[in-house]
DNA sequence: TTCCAGGCAATAC
DNA sequence: GTATTGCATGGA
């Protein structure tokens, strides 16, 4: 399957690179040194949560007033009210269900540590345990947050390797993990780039 | 106005 | 095990 490292060739010659995952807004292409501290790592776990099924122009309003307020921050994030996370997230849609989603989670990744330089990397199992997290998003943390090697798989890249003939269609979530991961260098850079490329290229195909 | 966006859990069959 | 349905806001 030869095809898939073509398709990436072909993808970062018409995009380039997209420098995810976005923090405070901000891209940084070619550079996959973030996060670096916990905090920005704490950032794309959420950001990754609100995202679920949600347009990102959507998930920054929320990420935004969380901000504002100081509620990016897993320490006050998980001793907050749901309604007070709820009222703040509300631009990003679900808001109760996700207000619920990231308490959770903000417990969870306090007992994973809280310094810096002392915070343990999740296994998939258990961050498939928290309630609220599927495996796009529990992929989407290891890879984004953790610099795991850990394809992510979303509505885009189906339609992608459909529009391409690589699938049929019918295929789970892990039959297309396997798919990319058993014909590609097992490199967490270029998963994160060929995911990062193929939502680029998804959005373009909704203009057309 | 209708449709959908970087899914997931609950429920139904 | 696979197919539906509810969740919700904002932009096209």
């Amino acid at each position: 399957m030869e095809k898939l490292q073509e398709l990436y060739d072909s993808l970062i010659k018409k995009y380039g690179r997209q420098g995810w995952w976005p923090i405070n807004n901000k891209y940084r292409p070619g550079n996959y040194d973030y996060p670096n501290n916990n905090l920005e790592r704490f950032e794309i776990c959420v950001g990754a949560i609100l995202t679920q099924n949600t347009s990102w122009i959507n998930v920054v309003k929320a990420l935004d007033n969380l901000r504002k307020k100081g509620l990016l921050d897993p320490h006050n994030m998980s001793i907050a009210k749901e309604e007070r996370i709820g009222e703040l997230i509300k631009p990003s849609g679900y808001f109760n269900q996700k207000a619920k989603k990231l308490k959770e989670f903000a417990w969870f990744f306090l007992s994973h540590g809280t310094d810096d330089n002392d915070h343990d990397v999740p296994k998939r199992e258990e961050l498939l345990e928290i309630w609220g997290i599927g495996p796009e998003t529990a992929d989407s943390i290891l890879l984004y947050a953790y610099k795991k090697p850990e394809f992510v798989i979303d509505a885009y890249t189906k339609s992608l390797l459909l529009h391409e003939r690589i699938i049929k269609g019918d295929e789970s979530y892990d039959m297309l993990k396997s798919l990319f991961q058993e014909n590609l260098p097992k490199d967490y850079k270029l998963y994160n780039e060929y995911h990062a490329l193929i939502v680029e290229w998804g959005k373009n195909q909704a203009k057309n």
